[in-house]
DNA sequence: CCGTATATTTAATATTTATTCATCTTTTTG
DNA sequence: CAAAAAGATGAATAAATATTAAATATACGG
């Protein structure tokens, strides 16, 4: 749709020029410029921008928009390589190995580096082949299966919803025994 | 309290290393490390340590703490600008005219651009006087309020409840009218 | 056009986060 | 040391945000 790339250009405007705290007064200043949104798309609209609710010293909040929507950006460069040269994804113990397409191994590192995930505590790149170090097992675990999915190697139709996603992996987070009583 | 630095100091460190995405689980990684605390005290830690939720592009949440605790360490160099330099402040319109003891314009005019008030268009600072340009009226209305409770200027005692400025604001920011000397 | 597939939106709801208030602990002060 | 003031905490609650489920719009291939 046209106006939803409008919306979210404004929104993306607002931010930069007011103090906005709530998905509330978001949607008030929003109407000003004519445009009526719920706060559900609102929600969503924030989290597509990549914007972040921090806290300001003085005690109130603020809305932040990330420089260039770098976020995004990041995750689409990352989808892309995963897509196009990534062969194959194993892990064994907190360490997963990524296979590559023969002289894209550093590319594809590079992109990964630069999403930044907390789980990775570090990677090396050779010329088809990736290793990389996460923290703990079930970390490991997740994240080839975010590759996984990215990849659309693991099954015919791979998941791509986040919710279902998040899901999976706080199962996996969660684990570590059967706790009983 | 000892270990409330303790706590916040090790939160610190858990969001470095692991993807947290609530109060609650964040409490759990807590426990692990023989720390026990209400999603309350969370909230209000969260919030002194300046951390922001983010929205991460594979659709889940990530804390994120700030470099250095930058926001709240600008906030103090802030409030000690003011506290020991300023001598008045006024405002006409949508500009505040900010008066310092002299030779000190410059360092107290730094520490305001410093906080980056999305509110605030443009400073410029001479010897004893600063110059600072709001986007509207109520905007340059709320900055002088919250310089003039910062200095203690205003009245014998100031309030500095975060929740009582909030409300203050936001009724100013909704008339226009009200902050006059 | 029509039916079908895909996106976008929102009302309602669930989840998460912030605040209030009473309580307890520590620090300060006389 | 006692009283007062300030600080920290959590239970309960309020406020805000995220998700779901259903509706509506848009695109597309016949």
């Amino acid at each position: 749709m046209r106006s939803k790339q409008a919306r979210q250009a404004r929104i993306r405007e607002l931010l930069l020029e007011e103090l906005i705290e709530t998905h509330e007064s978001l949607a008030e200043a929003l109407q000003r410029h004519q445009i009526e949104v719920s706060q559900s798309t609102l929600s969503k609209d924030l989290r597509e921008l990549g914007v972040a609710r921090m806290p300001r010293p003085d005690g109130r909040f603020q809305y932040t928009v990330p420089e260039t929507g770098a976020t995004m950006r990041d995750n689409r460069i990352l989808e892309r390589e995963v897509r196009d040269y990534l062969v194959n994804v194993d892990r064994a113990r907190n360490m997963v190995v990524v296979q590559t397409v023969s002289g894209h191994a550093q590319s594809v590192c590079e992109a990964i580096d630069r999403i930044g995930w907390p789980e990775v505590l570090g990677t090396i790149a050779g010329d088809n082949t990736i290793f990389l170090l996460a923290r703990e097992d079930d970390q490991a675990a997740a994240v080839s299966g975010l590759l996984l999915e990215m990849s659309a190697l693991g099954h015919g139709a791979a998941g791509d919803d986040p919710a279902r996603d998040r899901e999976r992996d706080s199962r996996a987070a969660g684990s570590g025994g059967g706790v009983n009583s």
